[in-house]
DNA sequence: TTTAGCAGTCGAGCATTGAGAGTGCTAACA
DNA sequence: TGTTAGCACTCTCAATGCTCGACTGCTAAA
């Protein structure tokens, strides 16, 4: 989109803009001439908007009312008049402190914080652990068949289950350790699911063939006892919204919110990108009216999931992104 | 309530109530005479009705409109009409074999499956850990300055964790790993989180203060972490009402089952009783208009969880209570 | 006790109306 | 060429009144 806004359309575009944002009702010239542009007379600022208009950032709901944003509008202005300034640190950060103890705490809550703070609803996703890497593994003999295994990764997290033993022999449970260590440390996830390491395996290691398909299924079942599990907060925010007056908005909201495997989709769609936002259903699908604003999550510098906040087109996506950008900080600068 | 009814008395309610679930808009005296009591006239079914109504059974939405329910009704229905024959066991069966695997898969997704099923919004919410019994604690030296904490409970969770460790002396871990055992091995989770015996051990085993302090704290983290956490599913459902046409009821709705901590004190309330239906307003605070049926889960025996289903208050109460009781079996019934 | 008949009540749907809000256009002006 | 005042036009919204249809409650008779 490389069309040029003259300096006063931008400024009309802008005012506009702000204060559908807290009034959301359509804008007409005069509301605009009177807060923003005094100097010129609403007729002037007619054929601004008409203009714009023209250009696909403004909408008629009809003749006789003003005007409203379209998504393109949003886009313009989430990419043309937000800057980092505009945030607001301190207050977030006393509110965290204030409610919260521990670091593990406000990452599990991360998406109520969101939602109580921006009052939209928000979401929070785990990252997929493809990249999890195995430290260790260590099976712990508990003398009644079974074994306890131990799987440490290098994000700390460390995965336990059971798993029965084959006829146990004195050494079996050692052997098996260095077995194990030598085959699994400094793998990540995904390449051990891999099928061509179970092959590689199966021929090599025969006696303890169980042992390692246990292992493989252990590995297995928590790769997708993560998967992108999806923790929504706050959804009956949109009643706070004037959009709620309108039933089909709701329920638009409501049946998109209530699809996780749909949520999910958005929120991956664009796993290389810090923030991502996506405004109404040219964006994404189902998104009609909609724009969801996401981030990254890192603990350690490691990433650990995706923060999201789901809301009508017109959010405040300054508070929002401002938001985002400050919990994603507190989140990774913490010393545990 | 030891209010008698007639028989033909209760052939009306039921009436009524059998077709007010279904097209949810009031019934009519002639809609009961065509097709459940043919014999007598739409004039004597009209003075049943009026009887019934000063009874507080039924409510007239206004005086040119047929009747409707009242909660008292509802009650009154599922108290007398609802019979355990009705169970349709095994198209519930067929579903769940379909489409989950594991035993563990079910009892994750009980909330969903449960919506799925019976196309109303429902809940999941995990025990309370009070009567978890530790069976062993062992560290687990990692030669890093710091121990994995092994908790055993009789429910097969291990809860894994790292705590650091004091000086490392020879033999410090495996003293460590006896007092642990000797403290703890047998106690119930509230026992040990009983600040009395926190001071017990302060003053009896002063050199291993650190270690327990840090096993407490994991312990009492486990039980926060576990506390009546809930899941929530479907809650989109509530479009699929007729219900939904009224802006209210879907705030309302909305607004109760986006409060956790308020469903979860609706959970609570009666611990103690295996099934619990409450109905509408008089029932619990908030519940307007609505219904919400519960049921305890059971794994091998043993407490694990409440499911329930909240929806409007004509809701199917045969079907969810099918869905509730059977879903209770199967779970209940598996051999891991 | 039951019933038929009938008057009475109320809501839903629809058309009409007037007020209010904004726009687009035109013609004049800088 | 850009800006402005003035005015006609359009459309929404809320209020009003109307009719139609659906039930009920009551009364009087069986």
């Amino acid at each position: 989109m490389d069309e040029r806004l003259t300096e006063r359309k931008k400024k009309v575009l802008q005012a506009l803009i702000d204060r559908y944002i807290t009034s959301v009702e359509p804008i007409s010239s005069g509301d605009i001439q009177k807060k923003y542009l005094p100097d010129v007379s609403p007729a002037t600022i007619r054929s601004e908007l008409s203009h714009l208009e023209e250009m696909g950032y403004l909408i008629k709901p009809h003749i006789s009312a003003g005007r409203v944003p379209s998504s393109k509008a949003y886009r313009y202005y989430v990419e043309n008049f937000i800057s980092d300034e505009d945030i607001d640190l301190e207050q977030l950060r006393k509110n965290i402190s204030q409610n919260y103890d521990s670091v593990v705490e406000i990452v599990r809550n991360g998406a109520k914080i969101v939602s109580d703070v921006t009052n939209y609803t928000s979401m929070l996703m785990i990252a997929n652990s493809d990249t999890l890497t195995i430290k260790d593994i260590k099976l712990l003999d508990m003398y009644d068949g079974s074994a306890l295994v131990l799987i440490i990764t290098d994000s700390g997290v460390i995965k336990d289950k059971e798993i029965k033993l084959p006829k146990i022999e004195d050494n079996y449970v050692e052997v098996a350790n260095g077995l194990l260590a030598k085959s699994f440390a400094g793998k990540t996830l995904s390449q051990i699911l891999s099928s061509q390491m179970q092959v590689d395996l199966d021929s090599e290691l025969e006696d303890f063939r169980q042992i390692f398909e246990g292992v493989f299924e252990l590995l297995s079942e928590y790769k997708k006892s993560r998967e992108g599990q999806l923790f929504v907060e706050g959804a009956d925010k949109i009643f706070d919204y004037p959009e709620s007056k309108n039933y089909d908005n709701v329920k638009n909201f409501m049946s998109l919110v209530g699809k996780k495997e749909k949520l999910q989709e958005l929120m991956k769609d664009d796993a290389d990108i810090e923030f991502s936002i996506k405004i109404g259903a040219e964006d994404a699908a189902g998104l009609d009216n909609m724009a969801l604003v996401s981030a990254k999550y890192h603990v350690k510098g490691k990433e650990v999931g995706q923060l999201g906040v789901i809301g009508p087109e017109r959010m405040d996506y300054k508070k929002v992104l401002s938001v985002l950008k400050q919990l994603g900080k507190i989140i990774d600068n913490l010393d545990d």
